[in-house]
This record gives structure tokens, C-alpha cells and sequence, in this order.
DNA sequence: CGACGCGTTGAACATCCTCAAGAGAGGTGG
DNA sequence: CCACCTCTCTTGAGGATGTTCAACGCGTCG
């Protein structure tokens, strides 16, 4: 079944017929991960690696013994683009539960090398991820606690909003405090101390591996949260084509 | 003469003879820019921009009033790769006089569909992109004042060392104090307090537009420099057929 | 039971920001 | 030539923000 890896792709711009077809006849392999467990390491080559099921964290071990996090990926996202041509400069691991289908080193490099349009829609892909950093680094670089908290809080669950993974303001989001913090830039206590006001506010919460939205307009103004900042990466054609609501319903 | 292009494109993996005769068949203008200049801005297309001389910001502006840089471009850096498919989502400014070197969108579009083996080049320069930007997350997230600085002295220092445009420890640098703020994501009179520490201390100055190095070990230990972050995405086999020097001459 | 991970809190402190103001260099116009 | 800008660098003072250290409660698990 790489019913999901096409539709991934997908969104990056629209595949061809051969394009399918060509994802069709890959391998695929289903490997199940628990919380806690790395995915994949630093120097590992890309499998194409397709989050189906779970979350999972991108992150870098520090040699001060810190941690940072780049981003965090749900159902739906390639995990190894990083690895495309050479080994991996970060690990990935799981957040909860997780599911992971891959396909073989040697059949990735083998669609690289001879499937154009493929690699042009990866090629997307990377571009997507980069820009999504570029949107952490504005919040790390240029935002206050509270507003990177918020902010978030916000992309993951419009994130799983847009996937139906969330009902009812809810979605999963099964990380400890200290997750926060690494992802944030900021200590594991004052992470602590800016989630109590936003829950002691009414915005949000985060409790049991759930993330709770209480007041999405309030916390997306706090956290200056555009979703616009994290579409794919699509022609402004394809998002003529589609537009889409603006605001999330919680 | 797109020798240069060859040249920064034979960075990220062997060009073959094909692509080379492909770029030199390529139409190139080149057009100077002045210091505070916008090379180009967000929602523009790429047209394969080559800095080929001088230094640029690479730069969102927030709504708020201030301003995030992503990554600082020296010569032979590809400014407009985040452009390959959809509009640029932020802009590339001057910091001094600068030559770039581009060619039409038109030709991009064609080389992107028609030429895989370049298309893949590509690719790499943008992984490239992305582990650099991820390298400013780290100390953006993880790293004091101070750090980040010489960090970013170091990075500068290093990059122009590779291309033989440092001398006696000295390279330019054409900023401001505030463009190293708006890098680092400090207030203009912090990042004031700690260049006069560095320069107090002697590690390194900047001033008149050039940086000094005065002490490259103890600028590299305090920033936690490793040139390895920064290295281009090639083959580990490129890696190790062409060994380098882990420190640099001052 | 004890160990461990996680959430929680308080207190003291370091870091970094904001505000305000002045110095110096360079440019422009009278 | 001087007055008057503007831009940048510079410094001080006060305060907001975020960190570190230390401790405790709670639940889980061996």
C-alpha cells in the first residue's frame, strides 16, 4: 500500500500517471515504533521514510548534553528527506506510538537517479521543510516565550487539523514538558510556567499526550500563527486552485 | 562566463560533461548591486542567482517592525534556491557592493524539467541550505549571547577563508551592528555589549566593514565552531578524497 | 517498599531588553 | 565655512524575561 506515500507526494505538486505507477511497484516495508524509540539515526542514508501513524521529533543531540529540536513531524511527512544523498545530520524519534513505511536505500536512489519528476517533487519536499525552519528560526530567533508556545501549540494542531486528526479542539500530542522546551529554545521550568498561564488563561493545555485548544483565536494571536507559513510547497496555481479557510474550527 | 556557476554547482557533487556544456549554453547577466540594495524579493521567481561577489542577507521582515536573518551568502553561494518552484518567501538584501550573476526564469524552468543530473545538483544545494539553517537553529535555540556571536565571526571568517578572500586573519564583512542583531536574534545594544567584550578580551573586531580575527582557537572554542556544519552536501566517497584541515590559518 | 520519570513550585540569580542620551563621522545646504 | 542633519556606535540605568538550583508530590513499575 503506497497509496499514502502518492498522496504525501502529492501535495507537493500533482503526480503524473507514471509517476504512480513507478511509486506502485516500490517496496514497502512497515515498521512499528514505540515513544521513545529513534526511527533513525545521524549518518543513515534515506529510505523514504513516510510517517503513516504517530508523531516523531527531529532533533539534534548537543555535545553540552542539550538538545534541539528542528520540527516535529505528523502522519503524512517524510522524515529522511535530510538523507537523500548523504547520511542523515540529525536523528528522528518517535513521540507516541508510531508507524514508519520505507522503502529500500537502493530503491531511492534508484528513483533519484532515474525518475525526474520524482525527484523534482522531492525536490519540493526539501524546499517545504526548509521553510518551515525558516518559520522556527523567526520564533526562536524574534519571539517571547509565551508567543513561541503558543505559535506551537497552534501548528501542531492545525497541522492534524487539516489531516482530521483532531476532534472537538483535541488533538494528540504526546510529548513531555522538556520536548517543549528543547523544541522552544528555553528552559524546562519556564516552559512549565508559560503552559500553566495558557492553560490558567483559558487558551490551551497539554495534559496526558493530548493537546487541548480551549480559545483558538486568542492563542493564535499570541502566538502570530499564519497557517500560510506551513503549506507545502505548491505552485500558486494548485493554491489558486484550492483555497482554504483561513481560521480553524476548534 | 558561467564558470562560475560551474564551479559553486561542482561544490555539491561531480557535474558531468553533459551539464557542464548544458550551463555554458545558458544565457548569464550580470548585474552589480550597492550596499542596502534588494537583490530580490519575496515572491520572485528563480533565475539561479549567483552571488559572485560581495556578501548578502538572507531575510524575512516581521510585522511587528523587526527582522530575522536566515543565513549570511558569500561568493559562490546560490541566493535564490528557495525560489526553484514557488515565489521566494523572503528577500535577499546587499550588505556591500555585490555582483550577481543569473539567468533567465525561463531557462531555470527548462533546466529544472529537462536536465535530471542538474536538477539533482540542485537538490543537494538545497539540502545544503537546509542543514546550514538548521545549524543557526541550534544556536539560536541553544547557545548565550556571546556563543552565537563567535559563532557567527567564526562562520564568516571561515567561509571567505575557503575561497581565499581572507588575509592576515581579516575578511570583509559589511554590516552594521544591527544586521548581527537581527542574525542572532539579540537587541542591537546587547550585541553591541558582546563584540566590545570580544574585542576587549581579544578574539575578534569588526569594524569599518571588515572582521578581524585575533585569536581564532579561543573565538572557535567560545562559539563552538566546527567548519563541518557548514561543509557542502556531498558524497561521503567526495569527503574522504579530499580531506581537509580542521582549523583554519589566521 | 524504593527507584524513577514527570509535573510542579519557590527563590535567587543571570541574561538580555528597553529606554534614554551622548559622541563621532559623514553629508547637505545656507 | 559653519549649521544641521542622519546614521552608527556607544554607554548607563532600570527592569522584564528567562535560568538555575533545590525541593516536593504523584503515579508507575520493578
Amino acid at each position: 500500500m503506497n497509496r499514502l506515500l502518492i498522496a504525501s507526494l502529492n501535495r507537493f505538486g500533482p503526480l503524473g500517471d507514471a509517476d504512480r505507477d513507478y511509486l506502485l511497484m516500490c517496496s514497502q516495508t512497515i515498521t512499528p515504533f514505540e515513544a521513545g524509540q529513534r526511527i533513525f539515526g545521524a549518518g543513515e542514508r534515506s529510505r523514504l521514510r513516510l510517517l503513516a501513524r504517530g508523531l516523531a521529533v527531529k532533533q539534534r543531540l548537543l555535545a553540552d548534553g542539550g538538545r534541539q529540536i528542528f520540527g516535529i513531524a505528523v502522519p503524512g511527512d517524510l522524515i529522511d528527506l535530510c538523507a537523500l544523498f548523504v547520511g542523515a545530520d540529525h536523528e528522528v524519534v518517535a513521540l507516541g506510538a508510531c508507524e514508519v513505511r520505507a522503502m529500500s536505500a537502493r530503491e531511492v536512489r534508484s528513483m533519484v537517479r532515474d525518475q525526474p519528476s520524482l525527484l523534482a517533487v522531492l525536490c519540493r519536499a526539501v524546499l517545504t521543510e526548509a521553510q518551515t525552519q525558516r518559520h522556527w528560526m523567526v520564533g526562536l530567533g524574534r519571539r517571547t516565550a509565551p508567543a513561541r508556545t503558543a505559535n506551537l501549540l497552534c501548528e501542531i494542531y492545525w497541522r492534524q487539523n487539516t489531516l482530521q486528526l483532531a476532534q472537538d479542539g483535541r488533538c494528540a500530542f504526546p510529548v513531555v514538558q522538556s520536548d517543549i522546551a528543547d523544541a522552544l529554545g528555553l528552559s524546562l521550568v519556564h516552559t512549565h510556567r508559560v503552559l500553566r498561564t495558557l492553560r490558567e488563561e483559558g487558551l490551551a493545555m497539554v495534559r496526558h499526550g493530548v493537546l487541548e485548544i480551549q480559545d483558538w483565536d486568542r492563542l493564535a494571536a499570541l502566538g502570530a500563527f499564519h497557517p500560510d507559513d506551513l503549506r507545502p510547497h505548491q505552485d500558486l496555481a494548485d493554491r489558486l486552485a484550492a483555497p482554504r479557510s483561513t481560521r480553524a474550527r476548534v
